[in-house]
DNA sequence: TGTGTCTGCCCC
DNA sequence: ATTCTGC
DNA sequence: GCAGAATGGGCAGACACA
């Protein structure tokens, strides 16, 4: 069997990963194995059998064989093309490390963008080599793009497992979790060991068996494409192997990149403008030069770069793509990204405000119900208006882009019964009773991704979409519209079933229309601005929530959570209860927001001399301290001793006029649970 | 087969 | 989801 | 005002293990 490029290059990797450090290349030159690969064409791939008799590789002893049977993915993790610019060397993952460090202990905005853009042009400048897909999405945690159906299904417990795997035999998970109480970050817990792969590697010679930026991409890609019994002690294995081969620097990043978060202080709006910066600069030049009346031309160019990459950004969800469109293809190629029906876009999102706000904003205020539900985006072309091609049968998606249509036949029947044309809908989806009054959010996840028994639940629990706002119908992207304008257009689409909106432009018809929506047991309302465009992913000032101001409660705290980040050295969760009589406490959540910095150091200090005990990043702590905590709603809960769980708890304040004795009782929220359903 | 634990750019 | 923080 | 970070409850699905 022969296997060449990029694929022979990843096998041998993988299997390095699958019998440890110790393998050795044998006769065969690393160099001309390298090959590009991005994410764009279909590539050839193989399969080998038994990587153990696999030909050019030979054990050279170290950690020995662990997980000695190979990943058979279903899907094909190679899907690589054998691009042109091949023959270049490949990025170091420890450069990649080493470039990180530096992003994340630079403060200053402009320059962070700067590195990143740097940072993106070696990995796909011209005649680099061509990581710039990967590292522009391994920047933001991520393996896979968003609107991408595959997981790691790696989360802490795998990671640390792995890592104490790494560390030697004379380290247990345990270990790893007392270390990630004291360092409050696993990066830093995984830096903090000395990786076999190191002893390993200085065995046979400087510079060798470096881990590249590709082959961390495929190995974790591979790992996401294993399931069925045994894959969970394969996965373990694979990032054990990867680990192995870490330098400290190296398997900081790593451990932080299979749980996705990264903190580098670098977010998507950092890597948007960055990848502006790093392939648009030229384009900017050039349009400076020939308009340079005015503003600064540079920068108004520079804006536009900007805005084209976030255009391309809303609607193709992945990073690494655009990264290299911009680079390839420049702002025409960026441009040519338009929204398409199939394809989910960024929903637009809103932030909270009041009846004032609005009227003072907008003059006169769109508003709409509140509902509280999952938000959706529908997509449909119906048969009969597909024009020579197919149609697509609705299809519904999450507000994370996730397919979810299986789950939700209701919300496909609605709009194949009542759509006639292409459309793209964003709407919200309740579940309700027999009569058709909303049921509380809870009943939605129940059925919000389910994907066995969906008939059976269906009978249970039933589900209504409503519809609010339209950003394509009959072949017209109506994003630059106003919501007017998209309103009216939505209504024509789905006549007699668009959710309903009212305009005013004063605070007391909004505040009417407030208590309306609460008595008939929604959330709240939408106030809306009626001229402004869709803005998919922007959380601005054009769409404002306005729900009941918070109630609160005064809990006890009987327990805490060692923080991470800048929350390292403190508590970081507080556990509360209530008074269940006899001075007994019953827990009904935690809190963790709404309290500043100050404020978490006075509490941490305050309670320390009441721990308990401690078990890795668990504390007990004897009741002492009432803390005042916000909520927005009581709801059941089968995790907590009193029953109840508090929705969106938030800290507001310490009641120091407050014994324990004091606090409130499990007797009165009850009661108020009751009145909240009721 | 039943139960416990972990995971999810999960949903909010 | 909510909230705080630094720029 | 924005982006980033650090956190909440609860659900279904999937896997491990007894």
């Amino acid at each position: 069997m022969v296997v060449e490029g990029a694929v022979a290059e990843r096998l041998l990797d993988d299997f390095r990963l699958l019998l440890g450090a110790g393998v050795e290349l044998v006769g065969v030159d690393r160099e001309r194995l390298a090959d590009p690969v991005g994410e764009g064409g279909l590539g050839a791939h193989g399969t080998v059998d038994d990587p153990g008799r696999q030909k050019g590789l030979r054990p050279t002893g170290g950690v020995g064989a662990v997980g000695t049977r190979p990943v058979r993915p279903e899907t094909d993790p190679y899907r690589g093309a054998f691009a042109e610019r091949s023959r270049t060397p490949r990025m170091e993952f420890a450069a990649f490390a080493e470039r990180a460090e530096r992003l994340a202990a630079e403060p200053a905005d402009i320059e962070t963008t700067r590195l990143v853009a740097d940072l993106l042009a070696a990995a796909g400048g011209r005649g680099k080599s061509d990581d710039l897909a990967t590292v522009t999405r391994f920047l933001l945690g991520r393996v896979f793009p968003a609107h991408d159906t595959r997981t790691l299904d790696v989360g802490p417990a795998l990671c640390r497992e792995a890592i104490a795997r790494a560390a030697g035999p004379n380290v247990g998970a345990a270990d790893v979790e007392e270390r990630l109480a004291e360092a409050g970050e696993i990066g830093a817990v995984a830096a903090g060991f000395d990786f076999g792969g190191q002893r390993g590697l200085a065995a046979f010679g400087e510079g060798r068996d470096r881990l590249t930026v590709a082959a961390v991409d495929a190995a974790l890609r591979e790992l996401a494409a294993d399931a069925g019994d045994g894959s969970e002690s394969r996965k373990r294995d694979a990032l054990f192997g990867l680990f192995n081969r870490c330098e400290p620097a190296e398997a900081k990043l790593l451990a932080r990149l299979v749980l996705g978060e990264m903190r580098l202080g670098v977010g998507e709006g950092t890597v948007r403008d960055a990848i502006a910066e790093a392939f648009l600069a030229e384009a900017s030049a050039d349009d400076g030069k020939e308009g340079n009346d005015g503003d600064d031309p540079t920068l108004r160019a520079r804006d536009e770069a900007a805005a084209a990459v976030e255009r391309a950004l809303q609607v193709t969800n992945d990073y690494g793509r655009v990264a290299v469109l911009a680079r390839d293809e420049g702002l025409a190629g960026l441009r040519a990204e338009g929204l398409a029906v199939g394809r989910p876009v960024q929903a637009m999102l809103a932030q909270a405000g009041t009846a004032t706000d609005a009227v003072e904003a907008f003059g006169e205020v769109a508003v709409e119900t509140k509902f509280d539900g999952a938000r959706v985006q529908v997509h449909y072309v119906p048969e009969s208006a597909a024009e020579g091609g197919e149609g697509l049968g609705p299809r519904v998606y999450s507000r994370n882009m996730d397919d979810v249509t299986d789950a939700l036949p209701e919300v496909v029947e609605y709009v194949e019964a009542r759509v006639s044309v292409p459309v793209i809908l964003d709407g919200e989806v309740v579940a309700v009773d027999d009569d058709g009054d909303p049921l509380p959010f809870q009943e939605v996840l129940r059925r919000f991704r389910r994907k066995h028994d969906v008939d059976r639940m269906r009978e249970e629990v039933g589900l209504r979409l409503h519809a609010f706002d339209c950003l394509h119908a009959d072949g017209e992207d109506l994003l630059d519209e106003p919501l007017r304008a998209r309103h009216d257009l939505l209504v024509d689409v789905l006549p007699d079933a668009a959710a309903s909106v009212e305009f005013a432009d004063d605070p007391e018809a909004i505040e009417v229309a407030e208590a309306a929506a609460l008595d008939a047991g929604h959330e709240g309302v939408m106030l809306k601005n009626p001229d402004a465009a869709y803005t998919p992913g922007d959380r601005g000032r054009d769409w404002l929530k306005r729900k009941p101001d918070v109630e609160t409660l005064d809990a006890v705290v009987v327990g805490a959570e060692w923080g991470e980040g800048r929350r390292a050295e403190l508590f970081g969760t507080f556990l509360l209860g209530v008074g269940a009589g006899d001075d007994e406490f019953a827990t009904i959540g935690k809190v963790a927001t709404g309290l500043t910095d100050e404020a978490l150091a006075d509490l941490t200090e305050r309670l320390k001399p009441h721990v308990v005990s401690e078990d890795g990043t668990e504390i007990e702590i004897r009741p002492e301290a009432v803390l005042e905590v916000g909520y927005e709603e009581i709801q059941t809960s089968p995790t907590y001793s009193s029953g109840y769980a508090l929705r969106f708890p938030r800290f507001v304040g310490v009641r120091d006029d407050k014994s324990v004795g004091d606090a409130d009782s499990l007797e009165r929220v009850a009661r108020l649970a009751g009145d909240g359903a009721e």
